[in-house]
DNA sequence: TGCCATTTAAATGCCAGACAATTAAATAAC
DNA sequence: GTTATTTAATTGTCTGGCATTTAAATGGCA
């Protein structure tokens, strides 16, 4: 394999590009070892270092994973919804605040996708998850809570909705929306009336998505936004 | 800053965490320099390559860019929306094909997704958005257009609609799910019969953009799906 | 033969030191 | 005062080496 020396990337970059794209051409497959750091230098003609560097690089994507010793090396990594999860939560947060998103355009994302999800919940939610967004409620309800933990509540209340519609890409998706406001959601103190008008309109969901009535779920859900 | 060496993780890992979690939590903020490396590897009291291993890992998920020369050095990157969408595209499609997500699976996630942009991009779409929906569909309409051509000006019209939104959170969230499709698409060869019928639906569903008729949309929408 | 301890080899993890390339600022020349 | 040159700081890359980990090969012993 070659490098092209005229061009102004890293050298380190470019070799995680190559290797990247086999990856995601299929050229790779998950599980597959690459050749040892040493047999990477030589066939790009670079030093182990720049080829760590490289790894390194796919490694912070969790496209590699490294196992040392003797049968050790890189393996491709198979990528579950588990690892991208917080990688994904945290390229949102981070895009909300530094790109100054306001509240009302995250907010009305956040909804306008959770709305969405939440018809296909009414139809497929099991007991698990209407005990799990019971369970909330009830935490929610606590005298003496803090803003911090009501928020924390209010995110799970919010995942075990979107994971009942029982779509792992959907609930892949809506983790980043959901999960990065959060920061946002922290600044902002609830009286004890907003508090109970929240855990009225939880309670509401909870009820229409066990009577298995969308519309009440849709209307809630409203109520909320 | 202290690294302890008694965790099972890389030093590398560690120190880019110990950054990452500086980003995130503001104690860096965008545009700042960090140390240089040498700076680095004293206060980490680890070696040069090793913080450069940890920088690499940093610049994979575009938390830093690095500048060469007297004033150079390693910079927290403000992370744009533009630049967080092919990580998005890349791992959204990694997920998709690893882990064998079914074609209804991937579909349902989308127009689920897309049926809830739709109906505020008919209220917000500008006349831009329209032209290039419009444009599309003329290019799907020319015969002797490959297979992979035609899914690509599918994918090119589903953003338009999506983008009409106005919401760039809505954007970024939607833009894996569909383009992430796009590989399971080009398996699928379509007929005549078929394309005709894809850019029926999709000329009812810039009408009814062009209307601002919501309902017309969610009914070209269903059609699709 | 079969099991256990030891050795060996292969691989990643980490380090020290050096040089090249780039860039902006300081300095010198005109 | 402007331009050319030098200098210093910084990242990019390489060489070579040692430490650590791990599985397999080897050898000893019952």
């Amino acid at each position: 394999m070659k490098i092209d020396p005229n061009s102004n990337a890293d050298l380190s970059a470019q070799i995680a590009k190559s290797i990247r794209d086999a990856i995601i051409s299929g050229d790779l497959i998950v599980d597959q070892r690459l050749p040892s750091e040493a047999e990477l230098s030589d066939q790009f003609d670079v030093s182990r270092p720049t080829v760590r560097e490289a790894l390194k690089r796919l490694a912070a994507q969790s496209l590699i994973r490294t196992q040392r010793g003797a049968t050790g090396g890189a393996f491709v990594n198979k990528l579950s919804f588990e690892e991208a999860y917080p990688q994904q939560i945290t390229t949102s947060t981070l895009l909300l605040s530094m790109n100054a998103v306001s509240f009302e355009t995250a907010c009305e994302a956040r909804y306008t996708l959770e709305r969405s999800c939440a018809r296909l919940s009414a139809l497929r939610r099991t007991a698990d998850h209407l005990a799990t967004m019971r369970a909330e409620i009830h935490r929610q309800s606590q005298p003496g809570l803090t803003d911090e933990a009501f928020c924390a509540s209010d995110v799970a209340f919010h995942r075990a909705l979107v994971d009942g519609a029982g779509n792992p890409v959907l609930s892949y998706q809506l983790a980043g929306a959901v999960e990065a406001m959060q920061p946002l959601m922290n600044m902002i103190t609830f009286s004890a009336r907003d508090r109970a008008k929240i855990i009225e309109l939880h309670t509401a969901l909870a009820d229409a998505l066990e009577a298995i009535n969308a519309i009440g779920v849709d209307t809630a859900l409203a109520g909320l936004e």
